[in-house]
DNA sequence: ACTGGATCCTGATCGC
DNA sequence: TGCGATCAGGATCCAG
């Protein structure tokens, strides 16, 4: 589901798509996502689709007027379908296209959104993220400077948009485990050192996570497979009572921030 | 200014 | 087999 590998590859597969078309018509069969959908995407009718991009977690389809901006939230997913085919159970929004197309959104949870940004502006829920952790703006030092006034848990931190965006849930332990910090370490009693390697495997295991992101689609379009797309890969996540692929030790599991946590209590420290 | 907790919602799975 | 409790890959908001 929707990790940053996800959206990016999620992204990458709709633009051929959906850009250049013309948008015929604009259908909301759920209004009451994470919040309401806004009235504005219906004047899309007519208009000529643009680009979209992936900024966090959050996928941006631009206009001439503005952007629709889009988030899977933990169950959502989309996909291109022959206009007119029936709907499925969780199928909330759609945009239909003048080659006979239509783009649906389908999204058990409702914890996704579609939302209406105008041109040249910026919600503030995109204003307020964080620098991409694949770009030069992320690194040790940048990492370092930005912790130094959290005292919370360094999994926590680095889960934080503000932080850093589109480190899920799942690649937090991994990062943490291959830097050997573990997870409740408080945030700014991690030495710049640690930072700086911390920063390059969250770098290192998005980067593999979305040379994957294919199959991680294709895996997740067939029957569920919850734990599963990437867990090979895995060295801690979802893996309590195995032993540490390092050091034979038993993976323990914690709670941090209502979240499940992974860790080898001794490798990381 | 930072942080822990509640919260939105459905569905799969686990234990009794 | 049935049923309630628990857990899911997210992230904002709000009280303290």
């Amino acid at each position: 589901m929707p990790e940053l590998p996800e959206v990016e590859t999620t992204t990458r597969g709709l633009a051929p798509h959906i850009c250049g078309q013309t948008v015929k018509a604009v259908n909301i069969y759920q209004t009451q996502l994470r919040w309401p959908i806004p009235l504005e995407v219906q004047h899309l009718e007519g208009q000529l689709s643009g680009n979209i991009e992936r900024r966090a977690k959050y996928m941006l389809w631009h206009f001439t007027t503005g952007s629709v901006v889009m988030h899977l939230g933990m169950s959502g997913t989309m996909r291109v379908v022959d206009a007119g085919t029936p709907l499925k159970k969780h199928d909330h929004f759609e945009v239909v296209f003048d080659n006979g197309k239509a783009l649906r959104l389908n999204d058990p949870r409702r914890f996704g959104a579609v939302l209406w940004q105008p041109k040249d502006s910026e919600l503030s829920i995109i204003h307020s993220l964080g620098p991409e952790p694949l770009s030069n703006d992320f690194d040790g030092d940048y990492l370092h400077h930005k912790l130094a006034k959290r005292k919370g848990a360094i999994k926590n931190a680095i889960m934080t948009n503000a932080v850093v965006v589109g480190v899920g849930n799942i690649y937090a332990s991994e990062s943490l485990f291959l830097s050997g910090i573990h997870p409740k370490r408080a945030a700014n009693r991690v030495s710049k050192t640690r930072c700086q390697l911390l920063a390059n495997n969250i770098k290192l295991v998005l980067e593999k996570a979305i040379q994957q992101g294919g199959t991680t689609l294709k895996d997740f379009t067939q029957t569920d497979g919850s734990p599963g797309y990437f867990a090979q890969q895995l060295n801690v996540y979802g893996r309590a009572g195995e032993a540490c692929p390092n050091c034979q030790s038993v993976i323990k599991k914690i709670t941090l921030g209502q979240r499940s946590s992974f860790y080898c209590p001794s490798c990381q420290n």
